[in-house]
DNA sequence: GCGTGATTGTGGTTTACATCA
DNA sequence: AATGATGTAAACCACAATCAC
């Protein structure tokens, strides 16, 4: 548990955890439903990473590493786990179907019944008197937490099936599982979007630091385009990378006008980009990555 | 104050169904 | 009458924002 998590953060491999554009499965058939668990799941794409890739034009893209943040790197719980039996599940909704929880809430707020606490008919079970005082909330003991987040490493969305299995696994209804994991989902972004921020700024940075560079460059060699002699006399270039934008070489650390006539003296340096010093954080793993995700 | 479970509102997608040319 | 295109409502899921413990 300690080596993971010394920063709060742990890195892995994984796409992020951006996927508006793979919302599949949502057949209201129970037939198809069950044909769509037999599917692969829809593979998320991580816009975040694409923004990166195409913005930045990423030399790794192959291996579509990026971060992706374990928001609940500490999964060792707070040791209050008497507060929290499976079974003082006294919050939540209703099953899983919005439509259920839909019509319940649209029943209690039909009924002038909704208060605060907008428990659904779940707890027609016995829950009822739970709800005085606003919502309650369980605590998930650390069994719970564990079983939740390796599942979620595994897989960061849920289809009908395993949100079933798990609910009956961890003895919690199918609505805590699928809101634990909207939550996780969430809460992952957030911190994927830290990182991303602390990552750009530094970028940032950089490219202000090499365009002052380059700009001085600029400089330099007009002034030695004005005298045609010295001019002549140059050394070739030592080292040479590709503007990605406009692929045309550029000099990076001499100043030779040799270097744009050829401009593959030196391959491209993708470090360039970004700098010597900054290394673009790794993604954080949600589920395993096979790479072959298509793209938009 | 922070972590986290839960709620609410919204947007996007798919499907079924009705209507029309 | 059969058929394909189109519009619409319903159902579902995911997400963002927020509340509340």
């Amino acid at each position: 548990m300690a080596e993971k998590d010394d920063v709060g953060l742990s890195l892995s491999l994984s796409l992020g955890v951006n996927q508006h554009s793979f919302k599949v499965n949502n057949m209201h058939h129970p037939q198809q439903q069950q044909q769509l668990q037999h599917q692969p799941q829809p593979v998320p794409i991580n816009h975040n990473k694409t923004l990166f890739a195409d913005l930045f034009q990423l030399p790794d893209r192959s291996s579509d590493v990026i971060r992706v943040i374990d928001v609940k790197s500490t999964v060792e719980c707070e040791e209050d786990n008497g507060i929290s039996s499976p079974n003082s599940a006294v919050s939540s909704v209703s099953g899983s179907k919005r439509s259920e929880r839909d019509d319940d809430n649209a029943a209690l707020v039909a009924s002038g019944e909704r208060t605060s606490c907008s428990r659904g008919s779940d707890d027609d079970d016995g829950g009822g008197g739970d709800c005085e005082g606003g919502r309650k909330k369980l605590r998930l003991t650390k069994e719970q937490s564990m079983v939740l987040e390796e599942t979620f490493k595994e897989h960061n969305t849920l289809n009908p099936k395993r949100k079933q299995a798990l609910a009956e696994e961890l003895n919690l209804k199918p609505r805590q599982v699928e809101v634990w994991f909207q939550n996780r989902r969430a809460r992952t972004k957030l911190k994927q979007t830290e990182v991303d921020c602390e990552y750009l700024k530094r970028c940032c940075e950089n490219l202000t630091e090499d365009n002052r560079r380059l700009q001085k460059e600029v400089q330099e060699l007009r002034a030695l385009k004005s005298s045609p002699q010295m001019y002549m006399h140059m050394n070739p270039p030592t080292t040479l990378t590709m503007c990605p934008s406009c692929e045309r070489g550029h000099s990076s650390s001499t100043s030779s006008p040799a270097a744009a006539v050829h401009p593959a003296v030196v391959p491209p340096t993708p470090r360039k980009l970004f700098g010597a010093n900054i290394r673009r954080p790794v993604a954080v793993n949600t589920w395993p990555f096979d790479g072959s995700i298509p793209r938009p």
